[in-house]
DNA sequence: CTGTTAGCGCTTTCAT
DNA sequence: ATGAAAGCGCTAACAG
């Protein structure tokens, strides 16, 4: 029979039920020591009758093991980001951490602020995402506990952290390669925000694979966006005003690729047959729009998995390498060789 | 000069260069006593050269109060469920509480394994949304500590809990309407996982609507679904097939309502010239569909803001009600008149 | 194999 | 206003 019990039940409680001394219930929970068989069977015995369930807190207290791992992720809400959650999850799966998340809504002071809350509750690893916070910042919690980076190149090695970032002048390349393999010569791109690295990298990327075509790179084909949707509406409006021949748009990201295509669409063009486009990201939810769009994907759900199974072993003592999982370019629909 | 400890600074230590007990620095940490001015701004001296941060653990050992609430979502990488994460973080801001979150993968035994980690880590609320826990499993954890659940009819006010559900039926209902209103008479209806209580919800409430125009009701109009992609292009795709001369389909959620665009794109049939589409949810990027989708919003956002907050009221020993906000039809372009 | 003892870091009486 | 002491629930060290 399963007890609801009104008071806390502690370990005492259960020994005294179970005619033990208090350790021999915490051997018996934990393995720590071999038992007399009578005695488990007693201990068990009582722990189901009472209800009991171990404080967390107490445990973390003696032990100097909390059980716990910090996540800082700049958006809790956003589609992008969770996918990484749910790969840090299942990394973390079996083991006996559990992950404390907190956001950073995209500025230094509230990154600070959930990291100091994440540290007090004795994080024992730091899992910490697309932040604002500058290299010091970040080397002075890894000094603290073992910490992984996603997207940002910081050197932690040395404090026994690291960082992992995608290939994104790698991807961007492939993406503006496909498009000229299509035959396509005059090629937009629609910026991502400035602001962010990650941003002149994608740039740099296209203009490396206009140059593997012997494509001249022409400043007038890019416009600024900042990876939301509307920066992709009103960047192809923009491109498309330019009155140039352009016949594919490689978007900074998907956000800004379903942006484009909205704009298409209000000015009855059509996708691919009258403009290819390529975006960068691989959302959920690219392989289902119309057409399904053609994207560089970066496998964020492997990214959490590879930075909990970093942390993991760092935990257990061990020197692990971080690696970024490779990205790839996932061909669908929105590309089509140029009339 | 912002010191990175070696080693676990604590209370005492930070007394002793302040060169008071540790009593009066967690007074003044914690604002429980007046303290003499002096000796303020030497301990607070002391915490800044330190680096001192209170353990949790600890503190939550001796007054009881964890700090932490526990959440369990049936997905973490879920866009649909992380805006409801969102709202929860956005309630639990500026409170002393921190989301420790479990997902429970959809399937009983994870959900009572991560219900049984965050009670042992001492959560002293808890969200729990699209669970697959029984009515006892609910009120047995409701018993124990303040509990609100999401999108289940659970009866939990005896127990100082609450649930929280949308109004499926007249989301649906809504939705149908907008669809005969627009003259459309042969509507079909892609239905979600039976399994899920508002998958029957949402087909009453189909029904309903087309009783509102004095619509008679075609079961082979319904067709079976699972709330995913490819069940919507299967559907899509079984409701042409029958040959009859549908010209609307109210699709069980978004998802559904993506992948039946999707068929009928492969089709080439157009929306909404051809046929008209309305969906359920308002996922984000529905908003950006080709045509943007009309669908019937769930606040997930607000639903996540009103659950933490009700937490919070009960912890601070209030008794608030918690009470669904409404849903609402969207109405954007996928829809069009008869022809 | 098992019980007794001490103590993790903090807050909270209880004196002063 | 402040210090000394006790103790939250648990595990680890030490006897036996």
């Amino acid at each position: 029979m399963n007890v609801i019990p009104k008071r806390r039940v502690t370990v005492r409680q259960v020994a005294q039920v179970a005619g033990v001394s208090p350790a021999t219930v915490s051997r018996i929970l934990n393995g720590t020591a071999a038992v007399d068989a009578e005695k488990r069977r007693a201990v068990e015995q009582a722990v189901a009758l009472l209800g009991y369930r171990p404080n967390a807190a107490a445990r973390s207290l003696v032990t100097g093991s909390s059980g716990i791992v910090g996540v800082l992720t700049p958006d809790l809400a956003s589609p992008y980001y969770s996918d990484v959650l749910g790969g840090i999850e299942e990394g973390l799966e079996g083991s006996p951490y559990s992950p404390l998340i907190g956001s950073g809504h995209w500025n230094r002071r509230d990154e600070q602020r959930v990291l100091d809350v994440l540290l007090r509750h004795q994080a024992e690893g730091l899992i910490v995402f697309g932040s604002s916070l500058d290299e010091g910042d970040l080397r002075a919690v890894a000094g603290h506990v073992p910490t992984v980076v996603l997207g940002r190149r910081v050197h932690l090695t040395d404090l026994g952290g690291g960082a992992m970032s995608f290939d994104n002048v790698g991807g961007a390349r492939a993406a503006t390669r496909h498009l000229t393999q299509h035959g396509h010569r005059v090629i937009g791109h629609i910026m991502g925000d400035p602001a962010h690295e990650d941003a002149h990298e994608r740039l740099h990327g296209y203009r490396l694979g206009l140059e593997d075509a012997g494509l001249p790179f022409d400043p007038a084909l890019v416009v600024q966006g900042d990876y939301r949707v509307p920066s992709g509406v009103l960047g192809m409006g923009r491109l498309l005003d330019l009155g140039r021949p352009i016949t594919a748009v490689f978007c900074a990201n998907d956000q800004t690729a379903i942006g484009a295509r909205l704009a298409l669409y209000r000015r009855g063009l059509r996708v691919p047959d009258d403009l290819s486009l390529v975006g960068f990201d691989d959302q959920p939810g690219s392989a289902y729009t119309t057409p399904p769009l053609t994207s560089v994907r970066q496998p964020m759900r492997e990214a959490g998995l590879a930075m909990a199974r970093f942390l993991l072993a760092r935990l257990r003592g061990q020197s692990p390498d971080v690696s970024a999982p490779q990205t790839e370019l996932v061909v669908r629909e929105s590309v089509a060789r140029r009339r």
